[in-house]
DNA sequence: GACGCTATATGCACAGTGGATATAGTAGTG
DNA sequence: CACTACTATATCCACTGTGCATATAGCGTC
């Protein structure tokens, strides 16, 4: 994987594919193509991720150690088993690393709002 | 400049070097060098664009409508002229994009809290 | 078995970014 | 004056992240 010595701080800003990915992951594991199907469902289909950049990133957080591909014997014994599946789970790092992003998007969002510039509706 | 028919959503997601111009030129005209300056101090010196980003960045923004290059006369009197700078303010269009980008931005981080991302401080 | 959906992977092109380089005006110091 | 540091804009190069298209193949249903 990645350093294992760099802080979740050091990794910022994460690119917007990789935060949504952590976002579908942080309540169950699921792979791949469903994480495609949860971010379009959470953003009520703004969000959608191409295939492309949905798999590559998938292969860099693994790398990084921000989601860990589970084992044959890991996967959820209640869904239907499809061989082609790939089964991902967010690691106590990425956890930390999508805090750390949470904090920044918030400093970020208290900053346009100080420059005046409040949406006119939610 | 852009197309005159877009709506500000159309514009979103922004590039994070424009969004940080854009809250710069919030409150004050400036000039390039400025914006720079402006933009690490208004992020304790987290942000620091580079000279290559901004002016580029600055260029493309300016074809986009969101900001306007200022006119000699339309320059700050009290300022210090220095011929080499180019001064620029952002357009009421510029302002109804960051706006939007601000609501994305709002509704991104109400996602990130909704699936646990709760940072631990300020 | 034909079709559409599921599932993963890769090729290609492009936008945005950082760092380096280029050019040159400005200001202060000796 | 010469020298240096800072201000100011612009462009070049390399790299990452992204979308779209393509490839491969298993799955489900009619």
């Amino acid at each position: 994987m990645g350093n294992r010595t760099s802080s979740p701080e050091s990794e910022l800003p994460l690119p917007a594919a990789t935060f949504h990915i952590l976002m579908a992951l942080a309540d169950e594991d699921r792979h791949g193509y469903a994480i495609i199907q949860e971010v379009a469902s959470r953003t009520n289909g703004e969000v959608r991720l191409s295939a492309g950049t949905l798999y590559r990133s998938i292969q860099r957080i693994v790398d990084q150690g921000y989601v860990a591909e589970l084992t044959m014997r890991e996967r959820p014994a209640a869904d239907e088993d499809d061989a082609r599946r790939r089964y991902y789970r967010l690691t106590p790092f990425g956890r930390a690393v999508a805090e750390a992003e949470t904090r920044r998007l918030g400093e970020l969002l208290r900053l346009a709002r100080a420059s005046g510039f409040i949406p006119k509706k939610a």
